[in-house]
DNA sequence: TTGTTAGTTCAGCAAATAGTGAACCAAATT
DNA sequence: AATTTGGTTCACTATTTGCTGAACTAACAA
């Protein structure tokens, strides 16, 4: 599969960002190339030569970004081939668990709170509020979500 | 300065979570500590001494949390110390940020439907939903944080 | 002017992470 | 039975990152 310039490069953009929030590149490079990809199903064989990658570096992205639930495969019959493509369907979900995040971090602010000294009575204040502020913000992104979800 | 070992195992909890998202270990310890801390001024040594961290390593922490907004520093007159303090005024602002990523994203996502192939047209058609949805998130979550300022 | 305090910068090391290539396995094909 | 296909696993290497210690600066003090 040959790709344009502008495919590569837009490829390449999808991947910094990623990789700024964890994604090793090879990662990246694989879900780029399924978004900018003129196929939807694309075999193993493909994605390695077209990325340039070893096999077991293909063989890995490929794996994680299943456990993620950012791709899937479909076989077909008298084929034994694996036909991978990306599943749409999984930005609700992906971006629930990016706040998960911040629920994660508000029950440690909260222990974190019980067990302060009462001396520092305008910090404890502060940091109260920020709990509230994350326990509000939680509440109205499952709203949202949940809203969409309806209006689809 | 002396922490208990609930103290320092909620440092721990707190930089095992960040460490998650990209923060280095020393950066979250002393974020950590702020968050923790008996006292809410901390000067440059009293962190180093008790993360047992090296002068440099301290310093760079700092910096960047300066840099990222989540500590300040003031000074006293007559006193050539600075103590460092953890911005309480600041997670609105982090909040957003965070939510910068979608857009960012999003950003991607609409110029890679521009020069996608309209052959696939089921697959750019989830394309658009999902740049739809992120608008809509991006949306909410503004509206969300503009209704939590007024109600303070 | 020499020393001390409060921090910064930078070279280099140690640990962690990402990716390669070779060996391997299981299913199908000759 | 031997070979090919489609992929996985694992030992090693290369790169990146995080941190240290030593040298340095800037301000003030003796």
């Amino acid at each position: 599969m040959v790709l344009t310039e502008k495919q590569k490069e837009l490829i390449e953009q999808f991947g910094v960002l990623n990789e700024k929030y964890g994604l090793p590149p090879a990662e990246c490079r694989v879900w780029g190339l399924f978004l900018v990809a003129d196929k939807v199903e694309l075999t193993f064989d493909e994605i390695r030569e077209t990325l340039n990658l070893s096999k077991s570096g293909t063989s890995n992205a490929l794996h994680t970004l299943q456990m993620t639930n950012h791709i899937e495969y479909i076989t077909k019959l008298g084929d034994r081939k694996r036909y991978f493509r990306c599943r749409m369907s999984n930005w609700t979900q992906m971006t629930q668990e990016n706040f998960a995040k911040f629920d994660d971090l508000n029950v440690i602010l909260k222990e974190i709170l019980k067990t302060r000294s009462p001396k520092t009575e305008a910090f404890n204040k502060d940091l109260k509020k920020v709990t509230e502020f994350l326990d509000f913000i939680y509440k109205e992104i499952t709203v949202a979500i949940q809203k969409w979800e309806k209006r689809k």
